[in-house]
DNA sequence: TAGACTTTTTCAAACGATTGCATTCATTTC
DNA sequence: GAAATGAATGCAATCGTTTGAAAAAGTCTA
């Protein structure tokens, strides 16, 4: 059961060392690249490894050399919400994760964790399993994050960066964000505008933040009760925004924390009846590429998604060279 | 770089072996529950390991074993799209299949790869990483695959069932959600059906023939221009349904292959000011829960992902334990 | 109480690579 | 021509587990 052996058994480092005449240390050495072997064994070698199609095993190469080129990459889930974080976003994002990380020879692990046991992550890093931890999404697990960091677990998060913070995050400018959209539709002469998102997640509080500057800014007062409190799932959403059109509240505009949201929520206003973007304007936030193919189309916020794997992949490399650090994209 | 011990070294067998007193051997038994072992002495071990919260190093495990519980989950692309699949159907799939790997105590490798050069997967195996791979989406590489399982790596394919097929697949019922979808627009009323997705994909190809199949049942001719050879992604299948729309053919209903596609499509068909499902009925496939959410809502073929996932792994398994079989959900 | 079993534990050899140190062989230097 | 130097290679220990076989300890039986 999952034998890695199969009937025929793998060629390994001594079957090239036997052939080539020499030890499986010039093989090693010659396939790993040092400089005390001589080019033209080098070359021999090589030649030799790659007709045969070699291929080292990990394991103990790991296990001697005490490297682990597998880095892990989790998508913690909301415990409430529980299955399907079917959210473009992360697919996304893991595909140019995933893109970077191949690129720099590494491979990915993906793990799918609890938000609320996210100190379980450590288990991978000890148990020798990944070298480093990629956190794509913060939630409000400020806390605990810093404790792993404090246990010297190498690993780097998406997310907004926070007073005291001990890890490495990388994000966008989530306060700019969620300025930007707000300005937008201010200028667009909008006066009410909706927030939908949940502000316990340090990015949304962030966008919620710029959303408020904006507000200052042009002088516009925001009407609290032009809130709703969303995860970022979509089936609650959809019932939340629906609760939220009952109430009749008036409102000119909207501004989503994600794409998804901001799709949910289109549905539900269109057929309440309200045209967009002659009624309302909407905004979202992610650019989950699929955005400008609905219709009405959608205004998003672009988030650089490729800048931004490569960011988190670079990061985690400095932290592995120790000192952690930040960086926006 | 990527060292796996910190500056505290990692507790290991040893450590524990002489914190309670006795060999390595009776440590590594005792935390693989083998009946070799004195409960009350394996009681203490656990213990004694718990409170330590040692983990196990999985290269030395691997390495000794020559077991591995890493699965390889491969989502090939096609080299012309190049970049993100976005589609959600993919991230679903991925959820599922890493909680069903992790509660079956696997771990999950996502590996992109190109669909062209889908014998790469190989590498994947023999290099020791992974002890088995679940490949998503099967394109047309179809003899490629045969020619892997020849090679005896262990695999499944989420995909079609084709003649003289030597690996595993499994895959929805495609031949008969396509009739479905075709004899479900039939029975509306519609009669020039357009139908929408790549042929040169297996799974399209037989949602094609049950669409067919529906319309010799419903003694309906098919009108061969009314299909529109798109492949899975956005951004040209935009362009193509615009194209399409452009040349003014008459027609009632669309079956997207995806149901990505589809909401695509209701974006540029209602953009050209058609009204849904007034003037045309549009029906998707996949379930990626979205569906449900938009407006107007999406009529889709839905697939069990959850199960779906299940079977995969379940499959992969019992081709472990050799015997390749196929299944359907 | 000695032998024959069981049950429990330890010994020591793997697994397949890497790497510090010793060795070999060809050059160079004095 | 012996010693010193340097380049290329081999030896053997090592990484942290697992596991077959041996050993030790305990239990029965006659």
């Amino acid at each position: 059961m999952a034998k890695a052996d199969a009937d025929n058994k793998k060629i390994q480092m001594v079957d090239i060392a036997r052939m080539a005449g020499v030890s499986t240390s010039t093989v090693s050495r010659a396939l790993n690249g040092s400089s005390l072997i001589n080019e033209e064994t080098r070359q021999r070698i090589t030649d030799l490894a790659k007709s045969l199609s070699y291929t080292i095993n990990l394991s103990a190469k790991n296990l001697r050399s005490g490297e682990n080129r597998t880095i892990g990459v989790v998508i913690p889930y909301q415990d409430q919400i529980r299955q399907d974080v079917t959210d473009p976003f992360f697919m996304t994002m893991l595909g140019h994760l995933a893109d970077q990380l191949t690129k720099q020879n590494f491979d990915l692990l993906f793990s799918r964790i609890s938000a609320e046991h996210i100190e379980d992550l450590a288990q991978l890093y000890e148990s020798g399993r990944v070298g480093g931890l990629i956190v794509v999404g913060q939630w409000d697990q400020h806390e605990k994050l810093n404790e792993l960091a404090r246990r010297q677990i190498p690993f780097v998060v998406w997310g907004g960066q926070l007073p005291r913070q001990l890890y490495c995050t990388v994000g966008g400018d989530n306060f700019n964000g969620g300025f930007l959209a707000a300005n937008h539709l201010l200028s667009l002469g909008r006066r009410r505008i909706v927030f939908m998102g949940d502000k316990h997640a340090t990015e949304t509080q962030q966008r919620y933040a710029g959303y408020v500057q904006a507000h200052e800014l042009n002088k516009v007062p925001i009407a609290p009760e032009l809130y709703i409190p969303s995860p970022f799932t979509v089936a609650e959403a959809r019932e939340d925004i629906k609760a939220f059109l009952q109430q009749k509240l008036s409102f000119d505009a909207l501004f989503a924390a994600s794409d998804l949201l901001a799709i949910t929520a289109m549905g539900a206003i269109t057929q309440a009846g309200f045209r967009i973007p002659q009624d309302v304007s909407v905004v979202g936030y992610d650019d989950i590429g699929m955005a400008e193919h609905t219709y009405p189309p959608l205004t998003t916020i672009r988030q650089p998604m490729d800048l931004a794997g490569a960011a988190l992949v670079q990061n985690l490399m400095r932290v592995f060279s120790e000192g952690h650090s930040d960086s926006e994209v």
